[in-house]
DNA sequence: TTCGTAAATGTTATATTATAACATAACATT
DNA sequence: AATGTTATGTTATAATATAACATTTACGAA
């Protein structure tokens, strides 16, 4: 495990459960996927909206509306909740964000190419959160459902527990 | 229990996708289980904790904390917040109530007597909620999990959509 | 370019949900 | 009754979210 990391790269601390090691990138990768996939709809990231994607995705661990604003408060002032909800609101319709229900934060979504609910493993301990594939559990939540007559339109799946560096 | 349900059939309107149909009795039921499973734990199902879960289960719906604070407000004037969310925590904690995240509601269990995490369809439309059995998605969430090195400790399942009768 | 419109943001106020902190009352055991 | 524990009362405030209206900005059509 030690010896792992140590090989693994000799920078970073360890290798994260996630998967990524390298946060700072990530931010890169997801700010530009955002903004061409902003361009390519025909929707507007705004600067305030690029910034609190930004934010978002910067914060290793899912953040909380006002926690948004107090960063968006010491860079402009003039900021108040309305600021952060609407951008949060566009963000979360363009799906480059989810919004975690049991936590009431929100943290960017990897993949906002396709629409979809996300599912999440968050750690009680450390407080990170990662979302995860669904695999079998849509398929199984959706025939539950069907034996009800039930139609599904969105999903709130999240799990909590501890990661493994947690454990 | 059938015969009597038989009875009933014949006079309500249509068959509730939820199963029941005697939502009086089910209340009853449900009254007279946590009382008993309280008994057996040996804790306390107090005057105050009973009317909230009354409350909670003559609700068609999930209802909210300050919906039942106002009816508490009407019965003895006194309540106040800290009241409900006691009675609320302590009802959780017996697993007689279950905490709807994505609604910030709260709705009874039916099955108190084994912990579990409730799996939940909720109507868009007519508000209504049911727990349903977990069956391949518990499973299937373990197993993601697992894949990650991710220990489960609790799970939240919403479905949002529409319920046959409002399709 | 300039105007008109729609979209975005600013601003003020308030709604909704939940908890902290400390005081008092009820209950159970001795 | 004396004691400790659990439950409730009470006051205040924290945390999350939205309503409503004013102003500014972006962008296309004339």
């Amino acid at each position: 495990m030690t010896k792992k990391a140590a090989t693994k790269k000799s920078l970073t601390a360890k290798k994260h459960w996630r998967g990524s090691h390298d946060h700072e990138a990530c931010v890169v990768a997801a700010m530009s996927a955002a903004s061409s996939l902003c361009d390519k709809r025909r929707v507007r990231l705004t600067a305030l909206r690029q910034r609190v994607l930004e934010l978002i995705w910067s914060s290793h661990k899912p953040i909380g509306a006002y926690a948004i604003l107090d960063i968006l408060k010491s860079e402009h002032g003039s900021a108040q909740p309305p600021t952060v909800y609407r951008a949060l609101d566009f963000l979360r319709e363009q799906g480059l964000v989810h919004r975690i229900e049991s936590l009431n934060a929100f943290i960017g979504c990897a993949e906002p190419d396709h629409s979809h609910s996300g599912m999440f493993l968050i750690c009680d301990r450390c407080g990170d959160a990662v979302e995860m594939a669904g695999a079998g559990i849509d398929t199984a939540m959706r025939n539950s459902a069907k034996s009800r007559g039930f139609q599904i339109q969105s999903r709130t799946i999240e799990a909590s527990g501890l990661c493994p560096g947690c454990q």
